[in-house]
RNA sequence: CGGAGUGUAGCGCAGCCUGGUAGCGCAUCUGCUUUGGGAGCAGAGGGUCGGAGGUUCGAAUCCUCUCACUCCGACCA
């Protein structure tokens, strides 16, 4: 993409009504508007992020056995009186009425409806385990919309659903999800902590938040050292190998991990063993058991013969808040510093003189050759100064800036800057692609 | 939902107290000079001052109502 005729609107100033780093570098870097109180236009920048973070998540929820389908974003009230939920969900949910006066909602979220589709064609304890799940937006008319697109209103999720015959088969369930979340946050390029949360009146050991460490999070966290070196995404472990599954997820769930509501010193690791920290909550996973099945009516009939509610669990993750929280955990005073995997683009490429012969072919050829050997790159084809250019790739943080300058040309090399180390190398123009090739 | 603020050009702000018909920086457009870390000079365009009432000869400014947004707290992917 050539920068001059990109939709790229950044601004050199921070707009007043942001306050966290995450928000500020997202208006500044031009990859989101806002529309009204925590409802965002995403802009073509923001949107190649948000797509990349969600191509992810679906790799991985594909990986691990769950299956996609898409439902919408409109559902009727109905569904939610029968489990329960239409009073009890409050003003959080925004409730919409139809021209036939039907009373219709915005999903926050979407146990009934998923609920509602497995009882219609599930009847038969063969047809499980069954795992669904959607990437979609929600809305939740939240009292107090702040910080970005960190607590919208309306933000887009990942939410998947188990459905098993037993509380023990569900357990594995939660386990395939545990996993695939440490691996899919991994991806992303950050480190994800699952956190013991509170279950409920259920019970038991099933519900995790899993949280970004930031200095900007929303709240304290106390975790062993031991996460700093810890195979999270446990390499050659396979979805299909249960007993290994479990011994996986009593080894992760007994290295202390707590958020300040839950933190007991009692039960901690001594101080100095133990990081004090902000985080972000980014994914929460949760076993419910029949809650819903229970109320709705979804139940299979089991080899005996007998009708048996079927034990769900629900797996969420916060793909829009992810871009921020994601930016969060990695910045600098200059900008964003993206993680390679989902960069919006690969390599920016900066001429320093548009307009001189030499520059604006070695450029070309350049940006040329590298799309050729599959890089998305940015090239600042524009008519403004050196220190522009620079200040605006910074902030957009792309992992690496190639400098195109006449001083370089004259040697027959461009400079390489990393942007996350900010060193810089001067490489021949034809060792370029080989170099990136490299990262 | 309690508390505190802010709405004036695309962005950041001044002007308001003490009414006299709107200004600064950046951005944008034109020209020239520049060009390796957010250039210089000269010129230009752009605002029913959030909205509605009211007071007044006259309102961005004073009064009333209203809308929107932000921040702190309680609540949340």
């Amino acid at each position: 993409m050539k920068r001059s005729q990109y939709f790229l609107p950044t601004l050199k100033e921070n707009p007043k009504e942001a306050e966290i780093v995450s928000h500020r570098y997202m208006l500044r870097a031009g990859m989101i508007k806002q529309t009204s109180a925590g409802i965002y236009a995403w802009l073509p920048m923001g949107l190649k992020v948000l797509k990349k973070i969600e191509a992810i998540v679906r790799e991985e929820q594909n990986k691990a056995g769950a299956q996609e389908v898409l439902m919408p974003t409109i559902q009727p009230a109905d569904l939610w009186k029968e489990s329960g939920r239409y009073d009890a969900y409050g003003k959080e949910m925004l409730r919409i009425m139809d021209r036939g006066d039907r009373e219709m909602l915005f999903g926050p979220t979407n146990e009934e409806m998923i609920t509602d589709i497995f009882r219609a064609h599930v009847k038969s304890y063969k047809d499980l385990p069954k795992n669904l799940y959607h990437i979609q937006w929600k809305f939740r008319d939240e009292v107090r919309p702040r910080f970005g697109v960190m607590r919208g209103r309306e933000f887009l999720m990942k939410d998947a659903y188990s459905f098993d015959l037993s509380p023990e088969d569900a357990r594995i369930s939660y386990q395939k999800m545990f996993l695939s979340y440490l691996r899919t946050f991994r991806r992303l390029g950050v480190k994800a902590i699952p956190m013991k949360a509170d279950t409920g009146p259920i019970g038991g050991d099933l519900s995790h938040e899993f949280i970004i460490l930031a200095d900007t999070g929303e709240s304290e966290v106390y975790t062993d050292k031991k996460w700093n070196d810890v195979d999270v995404t446990a390499q050659g472990l396979s979805y299909d190998d249960t007993a290994a599954l479990e011994t996986y997820f009593t080894e992760m769930t007994n290295i202390y991990a707590a958020t300040d509501e839950i933190h007991d010193a009692e039960s901690a690791p001594p101080s100095n063993e133990l990081d004090v920290a902000r985080g972000i909550e980014v994914g929460h996973i949760f076993y419910f058991g029949t809650k819903y099945s229970k109320a709705m009516g979804a139940s299979v009939q089991n080899k005996d013969g007998s009708i048996v509610d079927v034990e769900m669990g629900s797996y969420g993750i916060g793909v829009s808040r992810l871009v921020g929280a994601i930016i969060e955990a990695s910045h600098d005073d200059n900008g964003i510093i993206w993680p390679v995997e989902i960069a919006p683009f690969d390599a920016g490429l900066i001429n320093l003189r548009s307009g001189d012969a030499a520059c604006d072919k070695a450029c070309e050829d350049l940006y040329q050759q590298l799309q050729d050997a599959g890089f998305d790159v940015l090239l600042d084809d524009r008519d403004a100064r050196a220190g522009d250019k620079f200040a605006d790739m910074d902030l957009i943080g792309l992992p690496y800036q190639i400098i195109i300058g006449p001083k370089g040309l004259e040697k027959g090399s461009a400079e390489v800057k990393n942007r996350a180390t900010g060193e810089t190398k001067d490489v021949a123009l034809d060792q370029i692609v080989s170099i990136l090739g490299n990262k």
